[in-house]
DNA sequence: TTACTATATTGAACCGGTTCAAATAGTGGT
DNA sequence: ACCACTATTTGAACCGGTTCAATATAGTAA
C-alpha cells in the first residue's frame, strides 16, 4: 500500500505539503506542487478514505433507509419511483465522489436502535428519510442528536427547512377537477397507506376539491390503500359492489391505478369510458398500460437533486434558505383512461 | 463524544480489554465484561466507524455500480428488477450490519478512473457488478488487482466462479417451446442490447430452442432492443410490418414486452389471440398487464442473497466453491398473453 | 547589509479504534 | 511457601490521513 509518507518521500517534501496538495490548498508552490503531483501519478497513491474520515469527521457518504412499513406482508413490493429517486441523488452525487448508502430497515422494536447505531458510529455524514410517518420517531431522534437529515415530504413548519415535497394536495385538487370539469360527481378515493404522512395532505386536496364544486364525500367511495396493485384492485372491486358506483377512482399511485383498472377490465368494462381512472406518480410504465394512463407526475429527478442539494449544505453547516422547504407542483398528464361518464 | 478510553475509565479497565469486549473476544473474564457492557451502555458508546476501518482494514460496506449504458438517452429509465436485486442485497446485509453503497457512474473515458478511486481508497470491502459487458474492462481491473466482486452474470469458466447469474438460455428455450406447443412458427426475437453479455447466451438459447424444433431463424424477426418500452413497441411495429409478420413475439425484459403489447393493440390486434407476447423478469406489474403477461420469473430474491452470501465469502478469503458459479433457472409463467395462433 | 514581511514547508500530535508482547493474577500440586 | 502453568489484563505502537504552531526561505524596503 502506498501511503501519504511515500509519496512525501518521493517527492522530497513533507507529509503536510502533500496533505495541503491533496486538499487543494494555495499554499503550496506551484513547483512543488507539479512535483507531488508526479509522485502521486507514480506511485499510484489513492488516500485512504478511512484514515482521512477519521481525522476530518467526514465520511463523504450519504444514507438513505428503506423502511418496510409492514415487514410481514407477502412480498416486498417496491415502487419504481424509488429507484428513480435513487438515481437522481445518485446522479448528483457522482459529481463530488459521495456515496450514497442504502440500508433497509423493518419499522418495529430494533428499529431505533439501528438507527442509533448508524448516526453514532459515525458512517454517514446525513441521512435521506423517506416514507414519513405521522409523529415519527426518527425525526426527534435525529433532530435530538443534531444529525443533518432531509425529508422527502413536508415536516411541521416549526420542525425547520429541511425537506423537500411534492405537492400532493395540489395534484389531488387537479385530478378532482380534471374529473368535475368531464362531468364526473361521484368520484372514488383510494389513499395512501393512514401511516404515512403524505396521506393526511392528499385527503385535504381530495375534501378541498370536492367541496370546492360543493359535492358530498361519500365514505363508502373512500378506501385505504397500501401502495400495491392489489389494494388498487381490491378497492375498486369494493368501489363496484356498491349500489352506486363511482364513475371515477383517484388512486394514490400509479401501481393501484393498474390494480383498479384491471379491477374494472375483469367486470367486462371499459377503463376511460364507463369507469376513469387516475394515478399518481407518472412511472415510466404508466405510458403504456392499457389504456394509457391519466396520472399526476412527479419531477423525481429534480426533487433528487434537491434533496441532495440541500443535504450537502446542511452537513456543511451552510444556509439552506434557499434550497430547504421547496414544494414542487406535479402535473396531470391526461391519457386516455379518463373520458366523460356515461 | 464517547471513545472506548473513556468507557475504559469508566469500567476501569484497559482499551483493550473494551476492545475484546466489543469483538466478543473469550480471553475476557465474565465480570469484567459485565462491567463494561453496563460502560458503553451508560454512556451510550458507539465504536466510531472510521477508526475500526483504520485498523482492521474492513469497511463493513459493500458496493454496488449502476452503470449508464448510454448516457446520452433521453432519460434514465431504470428496471425494476433492480430494485428487487437490491432488496434482496440489503435485506441479507441487515441482518449483519453491512451496508450497501452505490454510485451511478457513467460508461465512458472516466469510468475505470473513478473505478480505481474507489478499490485504492478501500471504500469498500467488495463490488457487485452486473449488466456485464463483452470483453468488460472493470473485470480485467479488478482480478487484477485482486479485490473482491462478484458479477450478476456469468464469467468465463477460467476467469473463476465468483458469479451467479440467471440461465437465460434455457429460460429463452422455454419460452420457444412454449410457443411452438402452442402451434406458432414464426416466432419475432426482441433481444437485449448486444453490449450486454447475456445477449449472447440468450441468443443461444433461441437459436438452440429453433434449431430443435427445425424452425428457421428469420433475420427479420429480430431486433435489439435496449431495456425500454419504447424499444419493445418500435421493435414490434417493424415485425408487424413485414410481408410475413411473426404470430409470436419473446421480449427479452418485460418492459419492452408492455410496448409490443402496445403497439399490437394499437393496430386494433388483441394480444394474447392474433399476437402472443412473452417477457422475461416477472416484475410486480407483470400480472396487472393487459391481458396480465405470460413470462419468465427469476427468483431475484434468492439471486440477491447468494450474491450476498458469495461476495462475503470472497472478502473472507473463505472458499466459495459451493457458494459461487451457481446459476438459477427461471420459470415459465403462463398468463393471457399467449394462446393458440389464428 | 539589515530588518521586516509575506510566502512556503515542516513534522509532531491527533483522530479512535485494534493488536499483541509483556505483565499480572489465579489455580492446583507438592 | 514455592513452582508451573493457565487465565486475564495491560498499554504502547500502529493504521494513514489532517492540522497547525514553529521554522525556513524569498522578497522588498530602508
Amino acid at each position: 500500500m502506498t501511503t501519504i509518507r511515500d509519496v512525501a518521500r518521493y517527492a522530497k517534501v513533507s507529509v503536510g505539503t502533500v496533505s495541503n496538495v491533496l486538499n487543494g490548498s494555495s499554499l503550496v508552490k506551484e513547483e512543488t506542487r507539479q512535483r507531488v503531483l508526479v509522485a502521486i501519478r507514480e506511485l499510484d497513491f489513492h488516500p485512504t478514505a478511512a484514515a482521512r474520515s477519521l481525522s476530518t469527521q467526514r465520511t463523504n457518504t450519504i444514507g438513505m433507509i428503506r423502511s418496510e412499513l409492514r415487514p410481514h406482508s407477502n412480498r416486498i413490493e417496491s415502487d419504481p419511483i424509488v429507484l428513480d429517486l435513487i438515481d437522481g441523488i445518485t446522479n448528483a452525487a457522482i459529481e463530488s465522489s459521495i456515496g450514497l448508502t442504502f440500508w433497509t430497515i423493518p419499522v418495529g422494536r430494533r428499529e431505533m436502535e439501528l438507527y442509533k447505531r448508524l448516526v453514532n458510529s459515525r458512517q454517514i455524514d446525513g441521512l435521506i428519510l423517506f416514507a414519513l410517518r405521522e409523529q415519527d420517531p426518527r425525526i426527534a431522534f435525529l433532530q435530538e442528536y443534531e444529525f443533518p437529515f432531509v425529508t422527502v415530504g413536508r415536516l411541521d413548519p416549526q420542525e425547520g427547512l429541511n425537506w423537500v415535497d411534492l405537492d400532493g394536495a395540489y395534484g389531488i385538487e387537479l385530478a378532482v377537477r380534471h374529473l368535475i370539469e368531464l362531468g364526473h360527481r361521484r368520484i372514488g378515493y383510494i389513499s395512501p397507506p393512514h401511516e404515512q404522512y403524505l396521506a393526511q395532505q392528499r385527503w385535504q386536496g381530495f375534501v378541498n376539491a370536492m367541496h370546492a364544486a360543493d359535492l358530498p364525500i361519500d365514505s363508502h367511495l373512500v378506501y385505504e390503500g397500501d401502495f400495491s396493485e392489489k389494494s388498487g384492485q381490491i378497492g375498486t372491486h369494493v368501489f363496484l359492489d356498491h349500489p352506486q358506483p363511482p364513475t371515477a377512482i383517484i388512486c394514490n399511485n400509479d401501481r393501484m391505478a393498474f390494480g383498479a383498472m384491471r379491477s374494472i377490465q375483469a367486470r367486462g368494462m371499459v377503463v376511460g369510458q364507463d369507469i376513469s381512472v387516475i394515478g399518481f406518480d407518472d412511472i415510466a410504465l404508466a405510458r403504456y398500460s392499457h389504456p394509457p394512463l391519466t396520472t399526476l407526475s412527479q419531477p423525481i429527478h429534480a426533487i433528487g437533486r434537491a434533496l441532495y442539494a440541500l443535504l450537502i449544505a446542511l452537513i456543511n453547516r451552510k444556509p439552506v434558505d434557499s434550497l430547504g422547504g421547496i414544494l414542487f407542483k406535479p402535473e396531470l398528464v391526461v391519457r386516455h383512461s379518463t373520458g366523460i361518464p356515461r
